[in-house]
DNA sequence: GGAACTCGCCAC
DNA sequence: AAACGTGGCGAGTTCC
């Protein structure tokens, strides 16, 4: 790829200026913190591998293994499972070796392997995280590179510590590892994130209308609609724990997927993973997720007429044809032109000014300008907050970036001050910037308690 | 003893 | 034919 405009170089050069900026900024580290979680997490450690160890799998492995025996290894994990044991992997490695990642250890029903699977979780937190944190600082301050030259799709990547992988979604991984970093005494972070960038940077490619519909009205919501219909429900109230996680779902499993090349047969098998049902067989009663009214989703499928997993995969295929010949067929046109150009000439250009040759596979060349072309909206924003903080004498400051997501530590006088420079760029400078964005881009903005650390932000 | 590989898992 | 896109990184393992 490389810059056809002015502009478009401007947005790298700048854009690694000012990253510099954040990465020079650095955000503060409580190494004593660090150091007291990570001995606190090798005593559970060390506790529930005994239990593991004591198991009768655990003597098994270790009888097998003697001396060169390794609790933390998988492929030894895999071996006694698989050839000693001679138990059916659940599923298989990309190299075609029997699987021992959670989904697989789980689905093989012995109870200790539970022990192995905590293990795994609390090495990673203490090794991936908390250890790149102390090592990584330098009078407590980490400094978290931010690269613009790595990644294929012209996102940015992080490392040195990877700032952009930090725990989100596992509430114990992520207490512990945002605990170990804070703003600058008397600050607070905060974090703005665009919503649904990607799915509005498409919208701008494909124009599809009913897409541009769903974005224009707040009212609307395209991940409940399809969560209506995947499942065959009347009404769906996303407040509700269960509904939401059949609104989560559909929106991961399906349309995600989809929008990023799945097929109908990877998605129905993901969605049933999702409803803890079998991806075989016929449906028994009583089984998967529960529904708000209390009765198992197993129940409501086969009382709709789907009892086999056949019977899903079948509907599922119908979905996704609804999905692009029904709801979206302007955006459906759009992927089937684009690569078809993209074949003919050899290249594609991006919306922010870029042109990208060379050989790209079909989902790499329909995914790419979406993902490249959101981060840049992401960058020029970035650009633009660090050029006004730094005109307007800010004691705030920018710190770091996740895809769609700046992170700031700002002086409680300031935020608000902050909050509307951000929402300002956003809504007003940017669209004026790039007449192309085509749907309203929205930034979501929360805050930190001051002193407190990343896990304080809400 | 380091390079390169596989596997697994964290993020968007 | 392929079949969900982009990364970083740690541990284990194998190759040279």
């Amino acid at each position: 790829m490389r810059a056809t405009s002015i502009d478009a170089y401007q947005l790298l050069h700048k854009g690694a200026e000012a990253l510099a900026r954040a990465e020079w900024q650095g955000m503060r580290v409580d190494v004593e913190y660090c150091e007291r979680s990570k001995k606190k997490l090798t005593y559970r450690i060390e506790r529930v591998e005994s239990l593991f160890n004591d198991s009768e799998l655990g003597q098994l492995w270790q009888h097998a293994y003697g001396g060169k025996y390794n609790p933390r290894s998988d492929r030894q994990l895999g071996h006694i499972l698989y050839d000693k044991l001679a138990l059916k992997p659940p599923h298989k490695t990309e190299s075609g070796e029997g699987s021992t990642d959670e989904e697989a250890l789980r689905s093989l029903g012995i109870p200790e392997l539970e022990y192995r699977i905590k293990c795994s979780k609390l090495y990673k937190i203490r090794d991936t995280y908390l250890d790149a944190f102390v090592r990584e600082q330098r009078d407590g301050i980490i400094h978290p590179f931010f690269n613009l030259h790595l990644v294929k799709s012209y996102r940015s990547s992080s490392d040195s510590p990877n700032f952009q992988n930090i725990p989100e979604h596992d509430e114990e991984a992520k207490r512990i590892c945002q605990r170990a970093i804070y703003p600058r005494p008397g600050h607070k972070f905060i974090n703005a994130d665009f919503s649904q960038l990607e799915v509005s940077i498409s919208a701008c490619y494909n124009k599809d209308p009913r897409l541009l519909e769903y974005l224009f009205n707040p009212n609307s919501d395209m991940h409940t609609d399809m969560a209506k219909y995947l499942f065959k429900l009347v009404s769906l109230d996303k407040s509700l724990r269960e509904d939401a996680w059949l609104r989560f779902s559909a929106k991961n499993a399906f349309v995600f997927a989809e929008f990023y090349g799945s097929y109908y047969e990877d998605c129905a098998k993901e969605i049933a993973r999702h409803l803890q049902l079998p991806s075989s067989g016929k449906w028994k009663k009583g089984k998967g997720v529960l529904l708000p009214d209390g009765g198992h989703i197993s129940d409501h499928m086969i009382s709709k007429g789907i009892s086999r997993y056949i019977d899903f995969e079948e509907h599922v295929r119908r979905a996704e044809k609804d999905l692009w010949e029904h709801r979206f067929p302007v955006y459906a046109e759009w992927r089937k032109q684009w690569y078809k150009d993209y074949e003919k000439r050899g290249y594609f250009d991006l919306l922010t000014g870029f042109r990208c040759q060379g050989f790209y596979k079909r989902n790499e060349a329909i995914n790419l300008p979406i993902q490249g072309s959101a981060f840049h909206c992401l960058l020029w924003t970035f650009i633009r907050v660090d050029e006004i903080m730094r005109e307007e004498k800010w004691d705030s400051r920018l710190v770091g970036e996740v895809h769609d997501d700046m992170i700031l530590d700002v002086h409680p006088d300031e935020q608000e001050h902050v909050e509307k420079t951000i929402q300002h760029v956003v809504s007003n400078e940017l669209p004026e910037a790039w007449s192309w964005i085509a749907a309203p881009l929205r930034i979501d903005i929360k805050s930190g308690d001051i002193d407190g650390s990343l896990y304080t932000i809400k």
